[in-house]
Order: C-alpha cells, then structure tokens, then sequence
DNA sequence: GGCAAAGCGGGGCGCACGTTCCGTATAGTA
DNA sequence: TACTATACGGAACGTGCGCCCCGCTTTGCC
C-alpha cells in the first residue's frame, strides 16, 4: 500500500510506526486533523522526531490512514455489490458511510478537502471508490429503488453533508434526519 | 444592535469600524473564519490595533457579524411566515438557508461551531431563530406540506447538511441534490 | 560479546497568528 | 489657532505547531 518497500525495518521501528499509526487513527477519528504531532507522538509513546522518520510530513501520516480507510471502504462497497439486492446494498452502504462520519471526524474532513486534496493525492483510490459506488448506484436505479436521476457524485455530495449533519447533531434525532434524506432518495410518488 | 453606547465615536472611529466590519463580512464569507486579523485589516486600509480597537477580540469580530446575519435571516423568516403559504414559506427559507451555505462559509462555519459555540454566546438571537423556524415548520406541517415527524432540530441540522453539501460541492449538481432533500421532507407517499 | 548501522527522543528553529503597546496624527472644541 | 481627548498604525511579544538535527540507544549480524 504505502509502495516504497527498500529494506525490511528493523523490529522496533516496525512497532514504533505500527503505534503511531494506531495512534493517530483513533486521535484523528476522535478530534479531526487538527491535533498537533506532538500530541499523538506523545500519546503513542515515542518522540515526535520517530513520527517524522516514518512519515516525512504531518499529511501524510493522514494520507496513510485515509487510504487504508478508503480501501476499506471500497472493499465493502463491492462485497456488498455482489452479495446483496440491490436497493439494500445501495442504502446499507449509503448508512455505513454516514455512520463513518458520526464515528471518524478525521475521515470527513478529508472527504470535504479540509485536510488535503483526495483526488490529487491519491486519483487512483479516488477512482475506485466512485467506481464502486457507481456499480452501486445504477443497480439500485436499475432494480427501482432509487431515483433514475441522481448521478454519483450526488451521492457522494449528499454522503458529505450526511456526515456532516451527523457530526453537527445538536439536539435532532440523527435516525430520523437520515431517514429524511434516504427518502427522498426514492423514486417520485 | 452592538448594545453598549458609551460616548458617540468620532467620524474616522466610526468610518473605520465600517470598513473593517465591511471587509470582515466579506472576507469572512469568502474565505472562512481562518483568515488573520493582520489581513482583514490590510484590505480594510486599517492597521490591527484600530480592528483590535473597536473589536477585542477575533471571536467578538466575527460574533458582530454572525449576529447581524441571524437578524436578518429570522426577520426574513418572519415575512415569509406572514405573507406566504405555509409550504411555499417553508421551503422557500429552506432554500434561503442553503443557499447562503453555498455564499457565505463563515456563516456555516460559525452554525457548525467551528469558529465559536452560537448557543452560549448569543443564546438570544439562537433561540429567536429557532421560534422563527418553528412558526414556518409547523404551518407547513399543519398544512401537509412537510412529514409531520420531524422537529426544528431535524430541520436545522438538515439545513447545515444541506450548507454543507452546497460548499462541498463536487461535481454534484446542486439543484438535484437539494432536490432530494427536499423530497425527503415532504409527507411519506 | 562486539561493532556498525539503524533508529530514537526531544530540544530547538522558523513561521504564522492573536494580541498589546506606544509614539504619532487627527477630530472636535474654545 | 491652540489644545486635548481620541484614534491610528504597525512594530513587537507570546504561543502553538510543523519540522529538523544530533548525541545517545538499540538491534541484528559476525
């Protein structure tokens, strides 16, 4: 995934960047991108200088989790694809999104851009993820189940503010303002 | 509106607070609440201890202004409510909302609590908002225009989705995505 | 066990930004 | 016009944070 191979680390450093990683995953899912380096060094048990020999800039120790991530989810996406009907894959998917965004600030603020560019930093992962939520999309048109009108990158734009909404919150019922949008995601009467 | 009079300003005082509240709004709208005080004061033609002057703090600068916006959206919210059908009302603030998501990022960035915590600092203006709202929810409801279960909650965090969606963007159509939201919102099929 | 090579930690540098200070300029008044 | 309260500008300070450096430790091989 992160590509460079060169030589086999050497056992610490292997544990060291394997707890930064860890680390910073749970902080930036927690608080968003904002937290200083030297915080999640600190929280991981090592010195800042080890976060930086592992990854040469703040971006792209998020770069590296983003893409896991994003991997992740594009694993589902297609496991879902291919397992079950499709307007209950699209919405299962559509849910599991939305849910990531109540769960991983750090995801969200990517996804909007807050952190970085997605599509300059990694076009390819960008790609497979709209392919997979493509194949999603126009079964479910196909099977009825959404309305034929919507393209991809709507859903994408109505995933982000979903999360949005879900991270926002304030005292609204979060299953019923997502159920909102899930239907009017439905064909017309 | 600011409250507190004291003593009249002399002219330059008062023809500076004008530029710099000006520029802000305009900066803040454009860029988002990110952007340094030392520049809002340059394109304002003020040095930073004049902003720092009538303003003693960021916070309290873009806290003018966001204050100044709520006004006027409630007392748009009022008109409606009293000149326009009850669906037509309701919707149309809805749009009006959105829109300025897609106008004014500082405006969504304050809603979201990013820049500052609304509730604790005007909880005046939030809670004349919030009965504005409420008045156009529940006509609108009581005329069958909108799904009966939602609550001026839901309908506020669907606005900030909605505000959202319209910065982020993509290459979504616009329309079409508040389209579906708005679908969403009317009485099930 | 000894010895490079690899890795570690954390102090320190540079920069950006919020905020303050103070010597200078200007409006308003007599 | 002279005088003073008021306001101005921008240099300067403190803080927070990304990132680098370098003397010390650990690992893995002989």
């Amino acid at each position: 995934m992160t590509g460079t191979v060169g030589r086999p680390l050497r056992a610490d450093a292997r544990r060291n960047r394997d707890k930064v990683l860890r680390t910073a995953y749970e902080v930036f899912a927690a608080e968003g991108l904002g937290v200083p380096i030297d915080e999640i060094a600190r929280r991981a048990g090592v010195g800042a200088g080890t976060v930086y020999r592992h990854f040469p800039t703040k971006e792209a120790l998020y770069q590296a989790i983003v893409v896991d991530r994003v991997e992740h989810l594009v694993n589902t996406a297609r496991e879902l694809a291919a397992t079950t009907a499709p307007g209950q894959a699209f919405f299962d998917f559509f849910d599991l999104m939305t849910t990531a965004g109540a769960t991983d600030k750090g995801l969200v603020e990517a996804l909007a851009g807050e952190g970085f560019d997605i599509e300059a930093v990694m076009p390819r992962h960008e790609q497979a993820f709209m392919d997979a939520m493509r194949e999603l999309l126009e079964r479910a048109q196909g099977a009825g189940a959404v309305r034929a009108d919507v393209t991809v990158a709507d859903v994408k734009t109505l995933m982000v503010g979903c999360q949005a909404m879900q991270r926002y919150g304030g005292d609204s019922t979060p299953a019923r303002v997502l159920e909102v949008v899930r239907e009017g995601l439905r064909p017309g009467r």
